[in-house]
Formats: C-alpha cells, structure tokens, sequence
DNA sequence: TGGTCTAGCCTGTATATACAACTGACGGGA
DNA sequence: TCCCGTCAGTTGTATATACAGGCTAGACCA
C-alpha cells in the first residue's frame, strides 16, 4: 500500500467531501454509516472511522453517538482572520522591518491597564512604546504593559533586534491569547508617530496574552488606516494552498 | 477500559502537553517516538500514534518520516479572530436583529466590483445595499454585489427576513472566502445610514466569496468605530480546558 | 582514508477484532 | 393503552499485527 498512492483514508474523506460540494449531501443529510463505508469502498471500519474522525475535526460533518453523522451546517465554517507578528509579516515581504524604542520603564498601572491585567490600579508595572517600520515607512505604534513577576528582565532586552512579542513568546510556550480590532482616531501624539495624516484614523488590535492562567501583557497596536490592513483566506481543503496574511495596501 | 475513565490517547495527549507547558519540552526538543510511548505508557502503538497525530493537527509538535517527533515553533500557532455573520452575532447576545434594504437593483460592474469579481466593467451585477441593526440601533451597512448567473433570484428574496449572507450560503454549501479589514472614514451617505456622529471612523470588512472555482460575490461591511469590533480568544487546548475547548460555541 | 551498504529506528498506513456505551424502534406484557 | 425490555445499529475506543518507505549511524570493504 501506500507508495506514491493517495491513503484511503484520504480518498474516503474526499468522496465525501465531492458528495458535499456538489450539493448530494446537504446540511443536516445523514452520511454513510462507518460500516456502510465498508460495504461500499471496501475499507476497514478502522479506516472509515479515520476519514469521519478527521472530517469532524476539520468541521464537515457532526457525529452522534448510537445515531449516526451528519453533514454539519456550512455556517459554522469559520471564516477567519489571523494576527500575526508584524516584524515576521514585514520580513515575509521581502522588506526591511526596523523598530524605535519611544518609551521603556517601569510605572505605576492606570485604570485601563489594571483591568486589562488583573492587577490593582499603582501595581508596578514594565511600559514600553516602541514604532515598528517596514523600510522605514512606520506602519505600527506598539504599546505594551507587562507584569515584572513574569519576565523581571523585560527592560533590559534591546527591542530594535527582538520584538516584544517575540521576547515573550519565547519565555513561556503555551500561552492564551485574547484579540480585539478597532477603528478609532488617534490621538495627536500616536499620528505623529505613524505620520499620519489629519483626519486619518487608525486600525487598533488589543491583544492580552495569557500564562499560567492569568493575564501577563497587554498591548495596543496601532496602524495607520490607510496603509494596513488585516486579511485572511478561508479554502476548503479540497483547493489548494492559499495562507492568510496581512498586507500592506498597495498604495500610499 | 474506556468505562467512565479518559481515553488514554488522551491521557497520553495531555502527558506531553503538560512536558511542553512545564519548560521540561522546549520547541525543537524531541518528543518520545511511538515505540518509546508504547513502554512507557503501556498503549499500544496505535494509541500512541493517536496521540501524537492529534497533537501534530493541533499545532503542538511536528514529525518527520523516519527522524522522530519535535516540539513545534509556538509562534506558528495561530491567533486568529472570526468574521461572523451579523444576524448570527446579533442573536447570540440576546438582542433583536433588524434590516432596512436600502438598495435593490441591478447594475453595471464598475471599475472595484469588476476588479473583485473578476468580469468585465459594465458586466450586469446584482447590487444590494442594507443597513443592520441592533435592538433598532444601526450597527452595519452591507453594500453587496453578485454575480447574476450564481443566484438569479436574487432580487426576489426578502432580505430583511434571511440576510444575503445567509441566502447565498445556503445556494453553495463549501465556500471559499476572502476578507480585509481596514479602518477608513466613511462617506456621508454610509456615515448617516449608520448615524455615525461626524469624525467617527468606520471598520470596514470586505469580504469575497467563492464558488465553483471563481468569485461570485463581494460585500462590503461598513461598522461605526465606536460601537463595533472583532474579538477573537485563542487558548490551547491542554489548558484545563475541555470546558472552555469543547465548547466552540464562537464557531457555531 | 574514503566510500558504500546495511541494520535498526522512525513515521505512515491498513486491517481484523473486540468491547463499551448510547439511541431508537419494535414488540410483548400488564 | 401504556410501559418496559430487548435488539439492532451507531459511534468511540483499544489492541495486535503487518507492511511500506524514509533516515542515520556505524560496520564493512576497497
């Protein structure tokens, strides 16, 4: 078996998957049975089990035990967006991403940044701002609040080389993670920062990232409307490739 | 076995997971081979190739044929935020869904919707425009093109009963799909559907859908800044999770 | 010394078998 | 008529076995 050949795994899920597509199956339709599977494509229930398992997984169908599978409502599909590190986007480009350390020291939290992190308005708290750039065009004001407890030599890392982000992830593997995006108006300080014209607003991603169960950091990325943008792709996996990334619009 | 006890795929599943989380297992760092699983666990190889599959689909670890299993790269582990429908969005917090169709014709392709759905200018489109509310409160503009031979009642249907997300999704079950968020100042006539104060930005998702292998509809989604955004929460699932994990209650 | 080849490990897949637990329908008994 | 038990069908899990094919280190030979 195997060899250069498809797995029948995989040609079981695409029979199915073609069954969908085109509309013979519809949401709510009852799907061969693991058995029926085997009568008809001479599999193992073992193997039809597999393609059911992975279909489920992939969001195609639903499973009930002692009744049977269904195809699963197409809405449910998600339709997604991806946030990503903006030094690895800019360098996925092919251009120059170089970084500008505004602010970096410790201070007191304030009402947003207590709340955000689950701490008590004045906790001590490590404040960097710092403008990411892609071939020296700004195209990120980042504002990041982190908990000393978690990473004690925050401060001293030199962010020009590694990115906040980065430095984080780095620290601790698993970690949870909570995104908001925004369209708000910046204030004067942020637009100059980004050079950003009057009137422009600004595209605002909040992210809270978790470890050890609780809120370590905080930060608000800023772009500049009109020269960012978040995208994603969403392709069944019966079409080939496609990722998701963000881009730079093409003009401006 | 089984009984009311973890499956011990699972078991196995969260024995490595908690070695990444701890630090013991570091990303590149070689995670136990099947075999190694099997003596140590007692499952049998099947189980442990269970496990370790799954946790590949997961993001958790990567394998290659005849080398071994490795911690995976955390970075590469998506954050994501999801692009719902705005009915769907609505009713999920409990409030009342309301449309007024604004716009209802058919037209000529201009230069952007020619360009989106890759035809001709001039091509005949249909063109939709509504507005979505909230409890009576405008929340979203959809300005909507699509292709006549896709759906060609499409301007015969109620749009203020099944939104046109929700009608052309139930034409053609496995979609492809593209979106772009941007920030943008709206112009008057969006800025008023939506009883934007002036100066407020707008976030705009502009999304295309696939079918058969080609757009067949574009749509752009127009949000006042200040009463809108995209929220997404990612967490692994190891994380006691099995609550917050099974319950995809954002997918459905 | 240098090149080649093989043994042993690894993952990927496929099958047959087995048992558990759940569901729905059918039929028999009170 | 109504309740309940049985039974067939379904998914979920677990195991033992088997073979294919990739990779690497070390043995072996020239």
């Amino acid at each position: 078996m195997t060899a250069a050949a498809i797995p029948r795994y995989r040609q079981v899920k695409e029979l199915i998957i073609r069954q969908i597509s085109s509309g013979k199956l519809k949401p709510h339709d009852r799907v061969p049975s693991e058995n029926e599977l085997v009568d008809t494509t001479g599999v193992s229930r073992m193997t039809a089990n597999r393609a059911l398992r992975e279909l489920t997984n992939e969001g195609y169908v639903e499973r009930v035990v002692g009744v049977g599978t269904f195809v699963a409502d197409f809405k449910a599909a998600s339709h997604v967006l991806e946030v990503r590190n903006i030094a690895d986007e800019i360098l996925q480009r092919g251009n120059v991403h170089s970084a500008v350390v505004l602010t970096m020291l410790q201070q007191a939290a304030d009402q947003s940044a207590a709340d955000a992190l689950q701490t008590d308005i004045g906790a001590a708290l490590f404040h960097v701002r710092l403008v990411h750039a892609e071939d020296r065009i700004p195209l990120q004001l980042e504002e990041r609040f982190v908990l000393p407890a978690f990473a004690p030599d925050f401060l001293r890392q030199d962010f020009t080389v590694v990115t906040p982000s980065a430095y984080l992830s780095a620290k601790s593997p698993l970690q949870e993670a909570e995104h908001v995006v925004r369209a708000m108006m910046p204030d004067e300080e942020i637009a100059a920062a980004l050079n950003m014209p009057p009137g422009e607003p600004a595209l605002v991603v909040s992210r809270r990232t978790w470890a050890h169960g609780r809120p370590v950091s905080f930060a608000r990325l800023f772009h500049p409307g009109s020269r960012f943008q978040l995208s994603g792709h969403y392709a069944p996996p019966g079409t080939e490739d496609m990722q998701s990334a963000s881009q730079r619009s093409q003009e401006q």
